[in-house]
Parts: structure tokens; sequence; C-alpha cells
DNA sequence: CCTCCGGATTGAAAGGTTTCACAAATCTGG
DNA sequence: CCAGATTTGTGAAACCTTTCAATCCGGAGG
């Protein structure tokens, strides 16, 4: 309901408004919405009726100013079109509602000038704290922001020092499972397929997939770099496409793929080419995406636990505002290999 | 930087501080802020070192409270996972940043509850505008919200009745285009494949599915009904596999889906069983997402404008604040069909 | 009858920003 | 050097809620 005053635009009724309806004080309607069990059931039915009547909505600004603080939880992704990071997100609710806090998505889809703009807006906002992968996890921002008091969570990267709490998951410990596993299966010249490995993810999968090798005794001429620009279904087609021109003496029987985006693509060009999987080729993806499982020819992946590391993440964050004299922490997930038809012949 | 008094917790720097340390008054301080031109250089340079030297963060809650509104649009979606969403989100992106607003992503994950949840919020927070997929189009709580004064647009539904802005796609026709260029290609039985068709999109879609059969001479009893509790890839598998269990005398020879993920799904189990795509079964599914092009049969698909679906919905969001007299609008974009492998032979 | 007690209610302050009428200082041109 | 215009800066009110000390009231105990 709207109070009209003679002169005046309509305007949403208050708490005030509400106290005269229902001929109460100010003080006794707080009460009424903050501590019912402390006002009598008469005054409380009379209060609640005159809310009802107004359609009285709360004003969270007001309460924030005179709280200091927000119950939101924000989680700024990298990627809202790649499913890992809904599915982090969804793990990141879990968490959020048993706090009962909601969670904001922001989604800086790779452009720090996004990322900046939703720092700024969140840290305006006093939000109880921000979990984000960042573009950059050494962005000096993310320190900043935590030190003016909004607690910050890294999510899926490792920033250096430990002055942050984060999560991750082992991507060497994933490059080297799923290299081993193709080493197994009798693989002894394998496609690396990611982009330039300065990112810290690819890299370290890089390396895991290095020391595989080196345990199985071959040497690091054994990788094949097939380097693309991005991690995505485009990119794995087109490094589909340069690996089948290879002259079979040096083509490479299986690839191993920075992600399942780039592992798809791949896939679709040996479906494209007629090189079966996995008997020409056999394919190793990276963060078991749901359509990863549902692809034609269902994909050898790394999962990592992502609705765990969300959880996790939130789970530091309130770890956070709630602890005294709190510890920041790293926390380091396992992934684990998930095996089907893409790698078994 | 933090204000330390005696005995005092430490305190974010407020303006009052700022304008306490620049030698000016609290006035001040707002107009470079918010008029930096009405502030001589000199000053004006004076109080941005102060709020340097102090890490002021300007205070969103007491600005929103002064203001009335705050420049945070919400998109509640119905699936955070379905990368149909995010496409769309992107576009309300796209818009938002045209206006200088930020745009808050929540997840009802077709959960009423968790919807009626962030919708309060969002009213609380006096939110510009809320943009929803919501569970029940029809639900009466939208259009409260929008009386009590905070404007709503539905995207991807029509509620009935125009009382509210909404933007859809035309499903009636979606439906009959996919199925009309399965008559052409020659099918003459065609399985629908979605879960039942009390919702409005998937009974739209399979009237117009209807449609085209009708305008092409074959009675209804030429679409073959395979109902799924769902719209997932799982649901599409299990649909699959009671279609390949038929009698090939009454076998589809082509299958119209609800959905891309019903679509994936079908297709996978089309690999497992060894039924050729599109030679023992035509695919059409339905949205157009990325994985249907990156399938390993490239998918034809029905496909939404997605990202100008979101961009219009925060159009016209932006619009019903903007405006004086504003009439709700309802707009109807209409959906191409996408030709790929998956059905030509 | 008085005092004391506990529960119910009140009133005012506080929280950080924006706005606006007004004061002060500076400039313009005569 | 003055009147008036312009530029710059000020101070207080308003936004809406929460909190907390203070008050009120009816009843129990003396």
């Amino acid at each position: 309901m709207v109070v009209r005053e003679p002169g005046a635009e309509p305007r949403v009724a208050g708490m005030k408004d509400v106290a005269a309806a229902a001929g109460v004080s100010l003080g006794t309607v707080s009460n009424v919405l903050n501590r019912p069990d402390r006002v009598s059931p008469a005054t409380r039915a009379k209060v609640e009726a005159a809310m009802a009547e107004l359609r009285f909505v709360r004003n969270e600004s007001a309460r924030q100013l005179r709280a200091g603080r927000s119950r939101v939880l924000a989680y700024v992704m990298l990627d809202g079109s790649n499913p890992f990071f809904t599915d982090v997100a969804a793990g990141m609710e879990d968490a959020a509602d048993a706090g009962d806090l909601s969670l904001f998505l922001c989604n800086s889809a790779h452009q720090p000038s996004r990322e900046a703009a939703y720092l700024g807006r969140l840290e305006q906002q006093r939000v109880q704290g921000i979990l984000i992968t960042p573009v950059d996890p050494d962005a000096p921002v993310l320190h900043e922001i935590a030190r003016r008091g909004t607690p910050v969570v890294v999510v899926d990267r490792t920033p250096g020092g430990t002055t942050l709490c984060s999560v991750a998951v082992d991507d060497v410990y994933g490059g080297e499972i799923a290299v081993r596993h193709l080493v197994e299966q009798g693989h002894e010249r394998i496609a690396f397929v990611g982009n330039h490995p300065s990112v810290g993810q690819v890299r370290d999968r890089r390396l895991g997939a290095m020391r595989a090798l080196e345990a199985a005794g071959l040497g690091p001429d054994h990788l094949v770099d097939l380097t693309t620009s991005a991690l995505t279904v485009a990119d794995g087609r087109g490094a589909g496409e340069r690996l089948a021109g290879l002259p079979s003496s040096v083509r490479p029987t299986a690839a191993f793929c920075a992600n399942d985006l780039v592992a798809l693509g791949l896939l679709q060009t040996c479906a494209n080419l007629r090189m079966r999987v996995p008997d020409d080729l056999a394919i190793v993806g990276y963060d078991d995406i749901e359509f990863a499982a549902a692809a034609a020819v269902p994909l050898t992946s790394v999962r990592q636990p992502r609705r765990r590391l969300g959880r996790t993440a939130a789970e530091l964050l309130l770890a956070e505002t709630t602890e005294t004299g709190h510890e920041h922490r790293q926390v380091v997930f396992t992934p684990e290999l998930v095996v089907r038809t893409s790698t078994l012949r």
C-alpha cells in the first residue's frame, strides 16, 4: 500500500507509518520485527495487521547502515558460461543457505574492467565477504580490499603468499594422474592441448603431465605441445585439425586437454575426420563437466570436487567473519580421474 | 586505512573523517564525489588526497537510504547450470553496463523457496528492478512486488495478463519450423521428447510440432510422445533407450527434443546403441546452446536470440524506471532453425 | 498502603550520505 | 571603489532502521 500525502509523491510505507497505523511507537514495531517475544501477543497482532495493510517492506539499506554489514555474499566468477563455475557457485549456495545468507553472482567474463567494477560495488555495498576467481590471482586489489575489512576468498586459484584464504585443486597431481593413465594404456606420444602455460593452472597441469612421463621413463619429447589461444570448444577443434595434419610417424596417439571444452572440440574434429576415439586417438579432458559424460564418446576427465570447492570457500569466508583471531587458510583439494570410453580401447 | 580511537574498535573511515583530515566540511566532500566541477581544483586535490590516505570507501547503504533506490539490477534465473540462462544473463549485462548499473545474478535452481527468498531480499534491498524467469510465471507474488514499486520483467515466460513487462520467444513457431524441417526431410513418424507439457513452453513447442504435421497433411498420430520427467541429459538418455526398444514398425525416424540437453542425451544413447544419426534417427534440439554445435554429430537446433532476449529485458526494465506513464510491453522474439548434421542425410 | 519487581513499551540517538538554502569570498564591469 | 553576479564552501535536515536506557503499569510481597 502506498501512502499518499496531499501534494506529495506516493511513498512506500516505513516503520513510522506502521507504528502510526497500529497506534504504537516506532520501537515497538522494531521489536515485533527483531524480538517478537518481547512484545505482547495483542500488540504484535495489531502491528502485524498494520504491516500487512500497508504492505510494509523492510528497508535493507537502513538496516545495514545501522548494522554496518549486510547478509550477502558475492561470488565474482571468471566465466558465467562455463559450467565449472556455475557448479562451484552451487556449492557456495549450499553454504550460504545454511548460514541464512544470500549469494549474489557476478560475472566478470574474463574482463579486468568488469571485475574491478564489481569489486568496487561490492565493497561499497559492504557485503559480508567476496568470493572470487580472479582474472589475475596476484592482483594487489584483492589484498587491498581485504585490508579495508571485506574478507576475500580466492577460489580455484592460489594467490602468492598467505594473506588471503583460498581453495584450489592440485593441478599438478591432476595432470599427473591423467597422463599416468594414458601411459598405462600404452601411449608413448601424448599431445598436451592448452593455451600458453603462463597461467598457473595450465602450467601446473602440464607440469604434472611431464612428471608422469618422467616417472614412466619417458623423456619430455614424448609430450607434444598443441598450443591454443584460449580454452574453448573452437580452440579444441583447431587443435584437432592441426593434430590430424601431422604425419602419422610423429602423430600422438593420445591427447591430454587442459579442460573439457577443448577436449569436446577435439572430439568433434575426430568425429568429422573419421578418427576413431579411443582407437586412433585417446582423449583425456579436465574438469569433468556434465557435458563430458554426455558426449557421444563419453570423455575420460579429471574431476575436481567443484561443489565442495564452492562450499568450502564459502565456509572459509564465514569462518573469517565469525572467528576471532582468524588465520588465513589455503585449502587444496585432490582431483580424481574419471575413466570413460574415450581412453578405453 | 583504519581510524583507531582510544579504546574503540578500528572503524572504517567515512566522509566525516575525510572532511576532518582535509580540513573542509562534509558538504564539500560530498561535492567532490558528486559534483566535482563545483569544487575548486585545489580543494578537490586536498580532499582526494585525504580519501586516498584514509582508504575511504563510499557506503552504498547510506547513499541508497538517501536516494531511495540502488543502482543494481538482479536476474533471478531458473537454472544457473543451463547455458541458456547464462547467455541470457550476458545480454542483460550488456544493457546494464550501458546504463552504469550492476547486474547481480541469483539462482533459484527451480526451487520456489529459494526464489521466494531471493525476491524478498531483493525487494528489501530496493534494487532498481528485478528480471526473473520464474518457476511459476503466474505466481501472484510477481505482481505484488511490482505493485509495491519494484519493476519486474518476466524473461522467457509469458505471464497471463498485461500487467508486467515480459520478453519471450515464440515457441509455437519454434516447434513448427523444427518439425516442418523434419517433414521436408521425408520423416513421417516423429518423436516428441520432453516432459509433460503442462509448462507453457513445452506445450507450445509441441503444439507447433502438431501444426507442422497438420500442414503437411499428417495426423496427430504421427507424433509419438516420449515423456520425460525433466529436461536433462539423463532424461534424454532414458528416452533414447525407450525409443530404441520400440519395434521398428512403429519406431520414429526422427526426434524433436524440447531442449538441447535432452537432445544431447538422446544423441549419446544413439552412439552407444550404434544407431546412426541422422540415418537411423534424425534429431532436432531446442535452444542451440554452444554444446549443440560442439556435439560429435553437430545438432540441428532451434535458436533463440538469447543475448538479445536478455538485453531487451534489461532495456524494458530501464524504460520502466525512467519513462513517465510507462506502458507494460510484451515482446516476443522469433526463433530460427539452425540446420546441422544431425538432420542432414 | 507502600515498595519492589518484571514485563511491556517508549523516545531519542546513532549510523553515513545527499541535498539545499545560505554564507562567504571572489570577480565583473561601470 | 561599489553593486551585483558568480564561484566556492558550509551546516543542518532528511533518509529508515536498530538499540538501549528510561518509563510505565499492574501485581506480588511486606
